[in-house]
DNA sequence: AAAGTGTGTAATAGTGATGATTACACACAA
DNA sequence: TTGTGTGTAATCATCACTATTACACACTTT
């Protein structure tokens, strides 16, 4: 599974912006922080934006905020937002349709894929940006202080 | 996030061989089920027979067998088998350790992400390759009737 | 013992998603 | 008006995954 370090690098910014606290951070800032490209965090924000999690702001001393509380934000959202391929992934070509286990195997497990993937979401809602944002002004208390 | 094809088709494999009961089906056999190729399924097999959930029978007349009784493979033991990356993928380059964010976002985050994790997993040993068989059989009911 | 069957693994190639990077049009603030 | 920062398109390289070919080896059957 390639599986994409989105999801990772979303919660990233969205705890970025939560200790910001009402000012804008530049996708500039964020890719610092993130160590990576500005257009890749770009094109992070445009989904967190899509997703109302987010809004920017043009021009100068713009960036981006959060559009609603840290603490109003769960990873659930962040995941859905940011990722778009299925958990599990099934058959590359479809299985043998007139095989026993081939034409039934896909329905047979479907119902117990969807409640693995159903737990997962529950428990990435239980957890919000706010918490995140805690746990590293949590953590950072016992590293040496450093400015941004 | 998304996962390999190889815990569907591991799950097909294994459901494969829970319906011959103790016939040895070879590889052929079963990529021609799964649609896939024989080497493909010898690879799972590997890794399968390796986790002890298969073995195989060489020679003529050879083919693999389900190590154990299908009541007692959950699809965790499949899932684990056969998957071999990480649920969820971290940054790809380590971000800013002198941020204050960049520095302590992976601690903060890994206990949310480690529980959605054993959610999923606790999840997937509920489910045994028996459960599958016998799902895949009720739904052949419905079906027109055919050979392997 | 010989022949045939099937497994196990290495090697190679094609495919697709991902992330990095460059480029540029546009909107907004100062 | 000027400068700043966003938003998006277009490439490009990388990497995991799957398919496929090839072949050595083990075992069963005759």
């Amino acid at each position: 599974m390639p599986t994409s370090t989105r999801f990772a690098v979303a919660v990233h910014i969205l705890t970025g912006l939560a200790v910001s606290e009402g000012k804008p951070l530049r996708s500039e800032d964020l890719a610092w922080s993130a160590n990576t490209g500005a257009v890749v965090i770009r094109g992070l924000l445009s989904r967190l934006s899509d997703a109302g999690l987010t809004r920017s702001q043009l021009g100068a001393g713009g960036g981006s905020l959060l559009a609603k509380p840290a603490k109003k934000i769960r990873l659930l959202d962040v995941y859905a937002a940011v990722e778009d391929t299925e958990l599990f992934s099934l058959h590359r070509t479809p299985p043998c349709e007139s095989c026993a286990v081939g034409g039934n195997i896909i329905a047979a497990i479907q119902p117990a894929l969807d409640r693995a993937r159903k737990a997962l979401e529950a428990e990435l809602a239980k957890t919000t940006v706010a918490d995140v944002a805690a746990e590293v002004a949590r953590l950072g208390k016992f590293s040496i202080p450093l400015a941004w």
